[in-house]
DNA sequence: GTCTATATAATGATAGAC
DNA sequence: GTCTATCATTATATAGAC
């Protein structure tokens, strides 16, 4: 079913694991080149800005995807716990069970968040107010609602962050499981 | 009542500031020379093994801080949901209320997780068992409270990263707050 | 203990051939 | 589009005077 990536999309791929692994500053031209097996010229010929375009183009292409993979699904017309729960496994998705960091949680530290860091608050903003509209339309008033979109994300990123500090991806797991528990229940 | 602080720790103070704000890779020597106000030979005199023994000699300092102001109040011999709300508003501290990140989870990530990343696990996990102790003796069955000792530790975390990734302390502020109202009511 | 000056290595980035 | 070779800059680290 997965749709054939193009060459682009490949190479994204291949950078993106190393930005989401070592961060901004940690991620060397040179390990970059390494992982996509390009000479570094070769990665100026496809990011002409050097690893500021990089950076740009790849937290872009986890917006997207995080929209695809998982917020979308709370927009859709079905059950509102139905797409809190959709959603929830999509996230899981996106961060593959617990195994990876999210790239756009990595991207707001170090000296990135200096360039990204107004537009992902902005984002994470966004994404808040799309999951407190769910809750809202499961009845509860609006301050709840924003309550509960703030405490179901800080779930979802804490554990993936827990799962990295305890090097242990279960954490997250299990996290995903009580939450979608907690949201398919009644 | 605060003991005045030695020269090595306003020193250790001020670099580890830094290292919070960007990281292992993002700190570099100019910026960590200026913070402290000294030349970098100078910083060579207090930390002979340089960027990599000023981050073990912080962590350490992170740990001990953690537990001074945090974790030690698992053990009392208090009431345990009273240790419980004590333990958080121990974190809220070390936290600074949302507006600073916890160096230990700084330091589990980018390359300074190659060397600091099992000691990081390990500590973590001691963390995680000793509030899972607690919830045992306030009656939980080991299996949960493990799970409950989880799920605390994912939405302070969770809620520190939530409070960088929106550029706003109150998201951390608002989880102190219903954590505490979660375990001090019965 | 702190400084200036400098060495050494790594990094981001370019030029130009193919 | 990819390479080799190289540049300029920045980084970590050291020597030695004070």
């Amino acid at each position: 079913m997965a749709s054939p990536k193009s060459r682009k999309e490949v190479l994204i791929d291949q950078l993106v694991a190393v930005f989401r692994a070592r961060g901004y500053e940690g991620a060397t031209l040179t390990q970059l080149a390494k992982a996509t097996g390009l000479g570094k010229a070769s990665l100026y010929h496809h990011f002409p800005g050097g690893k500021a375009e990089m950076a740009s183009v790849l937290l872009r292409h986890a917006v997207a995807e995080l929209q695809q993979k998982a917020f979308r699904h709370l927009t859709t017309k079905r059950d509102p716990l139905v797409r809190i729960t959709n959603f929830i496994a999509g996230f899981d998705d996106y961060a593959e069970q617990g195994n990876t960091h999210c790239l756009v949680a990595v991207l707001a530290q170090g000296s990135a968040a200096e360039t990204h860091g107004s537009h992902i608050a902005q984002q994470f903003q966004d994404w808040q107010a799309s999951i407190a509209q769910v809750f809202e339309e499961s009845g509860m008033k609006p301050k709840k609602a924003k309550r509960a979109a703030a405490s179901l994300l800080s779930e979802l990123y804490g554990s993936l962050l827990l799962a990295k500090l305890n090097n242990d991806p279960s954490v997250f797991q299990r996290a995903v499981k009580r939450l979608t528990k907690t949201y398919s229940a009644q």
